[in-house]
DNA sequence: CTACTATATTCGAAATATCGAATATGCGAA
DNA sequence: TTCGCATATTCGATATTTCGAATATAGTAG
C-alpha cells in the first residue's frame, strides 16, 4: 500500500529539468550554489530556489563552510536510482483486445461474484470467451 | 547526461496522488474507468482527465473493448520500479562539513580560483545570455 | 565599523495544473 | 433511428509553479 501524497510530493519534488540537474550534479559529489551556477543555465536566486525544494522534500541538505553552503544529497540511494531509472528507455508495449482479456479474466471473477450478489439485471458484460 | 527535459515530463506525469493509484491499480491488472471510478475516490472525468495525462506520458494506453476502454499500463517495469522506489523508505543522513571536505572534489576549484582572483577589481558582471 | 561575497527570501507577473460542471462523442441494443 | 451507457473534452474558476528583479541576511576581510 503506497502512501500516494507522499509520494507524488517527492515525485514532484525531482520533475524540473533544472532540479534534476542539480541532484545529477550532486550525485558527483557536494557542491555550493556558487559551483551550481557555473554548471547549470540558471540564476543565482532560481537555483536557490530549486534547492529550497529540493530541501523540503529532504532530496538534499547542506553544510556550512563560512560563507559557503555546501549541498550535498540526503537520500543518494534514492536520488541515484530514481535518476537511473528515468534514464532508463524501456520499450512502449501496445496490447490487443484479446490479450487484455485474458488477463482481465480474474478481475471479472471478482465483479461478478460483487455483482451477483445484487439482482438480476446486469447489462455490463464482453461476449469474447 | 540525463534528457532532463523528457525525464522531468515523465515524473511530471507520476507526480499526483491520484495518478499514483491509477497506476498502482493497473499494476494488477488491466481495467476500465468504470472500474476506477469505483476503487478510487475521484469523479469520472476527472479520472479520465488523468488517464489523458498518463497517456500522454506514455505510461499507459488502452485497448477498446465495445464501449469499454480497457487501460493497461504501457511501461509496467518502469511503473512497477517506480512505484517500489517511492515507496522505499531510506534514511536522510546529515553530514557535518568535515565530511563534506573529505568529498569535496570540484569545490576546490572555487577556492582557488577565489584566492587567485583577488588582485583587480573583479565585479562578476558577465552577459551570457 | 565598511565593503564585499555567498546565499536566501520576498514580490509580482506569467504560465501551468487541477477540478467540477456541462457537454460531446462513440458504441451497442432495441 | 433513438436510447442509454462509457468515456472524453471543453470551459471557467481557483490554486500552484516558475522565474527574474530587488532586497535581505550572514559571513569574512579589512
Amino acid at each position: 500500500m503506497l502512501e500516494t501524497q507522499a509520494a507524488a510530493e517527492v515525485l514532484k519534488a525531482f520533475s524540473h529539468p533544472t532540479r534534476l540537474s542539480i541532484l545529477q550534479e550532486l550525485l558527483a559529489g557536494p557542491k555550493c550554489v556558487t559551483d551550481m551556477e557555473e554548471l547549470l543555465p540558471a540564476r543565482q536566486a532560481n537555483i536557490s530556489q530549486h534547492l529550497g525544494v529540493l530541501r523540503h522534500a529532504k532530496l538534499v541538505d547542506y553544510a556550512q563552510d563560512g560563507a559557503l553552503r555546501c549541498y550535498y544529497l540526503s537520500r543518494p540511494r534514492l536520488v541515484k536510482d530514481m535518476l537511473a531509472l528515468v534514464g532508463r528507455d524501456e520499450p512502449v508495449v501496445k496490447r490487443t483486445p484479446e490479450e487484455i482479456q485474458a488477463h482481465k479474466s480474474r478481475l471479472e471473477k471478482a465483479r461478478q461474484r460483487e455483482k451477483s450478489a445484487k439482482s438480476s439485471g446486469n447489462t455490463r458484460q464482453q461476449a469474447t470467451q
